[in-house]
DNA sequence: TGACTATATAAGAATATCGCCATATAAAGA
DNA sequence: TCTTTATATGGCGATATTCTTATATAGTCA
């Protein structure tokens, strides 16, 4: 059966998107900023080809574009307004995971400022 | 190899309870208020199992509650922010879609208030 | 208890997604 | 042109989702 409006296929698709681990780390790495494959690869610590694979799938439902840039390629996040949403579930996620300490903690570590390497060593 | 922290993975869960058209549909009917399964049945020209098993995954992600009532058992969001997530999600499709009208008068027919049942014919 | 209603769950077939490996394309430099 | 580097894509086995059908549970009323 089903029947439903494209509208909200279309808004599942988008969903879909965001639907994967390495996807979102992928966003959460994008959304401070253009990186190149290569840049993703390494803060992601998976193979180059998954790496690909899964910016392809970001670029089909047009949440990042890609610019040629010589050899390498530079992705983007193209709506900013997809920051506002990792907020507002990471929001979601804070008030869900009373139950995990560990997840807890991971998830206010991310929310402070980019952890800006540190310098110097502590006194 | 994969090998990312569990949080993602934790996030990656939630994003995939709104990545089904089904689903959509179900939060955008109970973000404004409390529903039954019939009434949601009603709502959406699905049949029952389908229902009922759409509701039991967003009950898994935590998603949303249910609650006993009788013979009815009545489902209700249980993050209000769900709705602010779906508002964000929204304007990202109204972005992007300039290219389908159809799509676009469906969103913006969304977005306006419950469309409350006219009750005189017009003049 | 039996019949009826509302909802949930199980099992299976069809389909989609994922990660990995190999290979393809494309730019740059020798 | 040959090589190297950066990125993309195709094929495949493993796993996960989804719908459908059938059945199970639970509350209500007679």
């Amino acid at each position: 059966m089903m029947l439903l409006p494209d509208l909200q296929l279309f808004k599942a698709e988008f969903f879909k998107a965001l639907a994967h681990p390495v996807r979102i780390r992928l966003l959460e790495v994008l959304r401070h900023g253009e990186r190149s494959v290569q840049e993703l690869q390494a803060a992601l610590t998976v193979d180059q080809s998954t790496v690909s694979q899964h910016l392809a799938i970001l670029r089909a439902k047009h949440v990042v574009a890609s610019r040629k840039e010589g050899t390498t390629v530079r992705y983007a996040v193209r709506d900013a307004r997809v920051g506002a949403l990792l907020d507002v579930s990471r929001a979601i996620f804070n008030a869900q995971l009373t139950g995990s300490q560990t997840m807890l903690r991971a998830l206010r570590r991310e929310s402070r400022r980019p952890p800006r390497r540190r310098a110097t060593r502590p006194a």
